[in-house]
DNA sequence: ATCTGTGAAGCCGTTCACAGCG
DNA sequence: CGCTGTGAACGGCTTCACAGAT
């Protein structure tokens, strides 16, 4: 009996770790390179670095998803891709709304790596009548008006929410209305949900004020100086 | 004598947190918030609340600051902008060069949440001579040959990588080579750089596949079903 | 009385080191 | 012997609950 045999038999009954949710797709995307380069086999320790970790992290992982490995030899690729594929949800389709379709949303639209894993992208919206009939990569922009019935006739079910900060918790009021339970969020602003649904933010502006805080302590180290501005803050006082 | 005239002398000597360090920039954003309807005085469970934290999580990581609240009262919006902005190196300005101006570069450049906080876009470079010249949001489009005279020249401190995968790991390396010590990687791939550069990633697509992970199992719950491809995994056991 | 600041407890994730299997 | 899978130790983050300040 080979260990394909077992299937999902023997799998971790529910709960897979957060931590490592966020990784399954780090591992599948180093996989899907070794695939091209046609690797057939690999150890944890040469997919660890593949991705990024060590080895001891990812034989962890992939122990909660079941025991898809060989002794003495390793994963065989082709099958593990499959298994985290499955894990994830990816072995069926999703379908997205892209909404807000300014230059961000247009980027998201033109993304390859959208449609090839599992993401359909079955609408843009927008409010601006200016971009509403644009072509944007082969779809036409519809009108925001209509977001409830795209929802429901096309079965969507992740938003992606490209829209300014200002319209971002109305449009999300709105699809959560629809039934939509899944959220991406590029808006810079905290949406508020039922506890059901999921959101996850994207936002560049809080990565780069993350790296400057690193990058400020590398530089000025043990520095000390009181930036400018400083003052204010102890002449004012009384003020 | 008032708290303020303690100003940094109280504060933890170094090494704050990375988890509090990662929500610094949000609660910055909702005093901002705050500080527009022209709020005075937050409590830690009102700020909390903006933030999307509990008030526990929030007192603990402002404590990592400093002792910047009063006892009974709450904190003052503008005095903790001010320290959290310190912290965080936003008192400073930060130089950023954008390489790679596709859609999605293109849609960093116009991002308004940039500039407005201390980060000043000083370049965007492209490998595409279709692209060099054009002008952007303001910017002339350099060729990416220019790379390391830019990053010398304008003292970018900041990269931030919006190219194809292909590109990103050698771009990398140039950057890493003129000297930047902290990188923004957009590109869907993993990027080695040596110990004491940092790199921050984002990553649409693993976003996704993570939101995929948890909707699979709100609506498939104990469906146990095989996906479409499994009986593969059967059936070629020995093929 | 109110709300901050913080020890202490509990929880979660990472790392170690080796048992177990091929 | 080689490499996976995993119990156990460790360390960091979150949460609790209350002491302390105004």
């Amino acid at each position: 009996m080979t260990p394909r045999q077992n299937r999902n038999r023997d799998r971790a009954e529910r709960g897979i770790p957060d931590a490592t949710v966020a990784r399954l797709p780090v591992y599948l995307r180093a996989l899907h390179g070794l695939q091209e380069r046609g690797t057939v086999t690999v150890s944890s320790e040469e997919l660890a670095a593949a991705a990024g970790v060590n080895s001891a992290k990812l034989r962890k992982d992939l122990s909660h998803l079941g025991s898809y490995g060989t002794r003495g030899v390793g994963y065989e690729v082709e099958y593990l891709v499959y298994q985290i594929s499955r894990e994830l949800g990816l072995t069926q389709d999703w379908v997205v709304a892209i909404i807000g379709v300014g230059n961000l949303g247009r980027a998201l639209a033109g993304y390859g790596g959208f449609a090839s894993r599992g993401f359909r992208v079955a609408g843009l919206l927008d409010a601006d009548e200016g971009i509403v009939g644009q072509e944007i990569s082969g779809m036409v922009v519809e009108h925001i008006d209509r977001l409830e019935e795209v929802i429901a006739e096309r079965g969507v079910s992740i938003a992606v929410l490209a829209t300014p900060a200002a319209a971002a918790q109305t449009v999300c009021d709105r699809v959560v209305a629809s039934g939509v339970t899944s959220v991406l969020n590029f808006a810079p602003v905290v949406l508020s949900v039922p506890d059901e649904v999921d959101v996850r933010k994207v936002d560049m502006s809080i990565e780069l004020q993350i790296l400057a805080f690193h990058e400020q302590r590398k530089a000025g180290g043990p520095l000390g100086e009181d930036p400018p501005g400083a003052a204010q803050y102890v002449e004012t006082v009384e003020a």
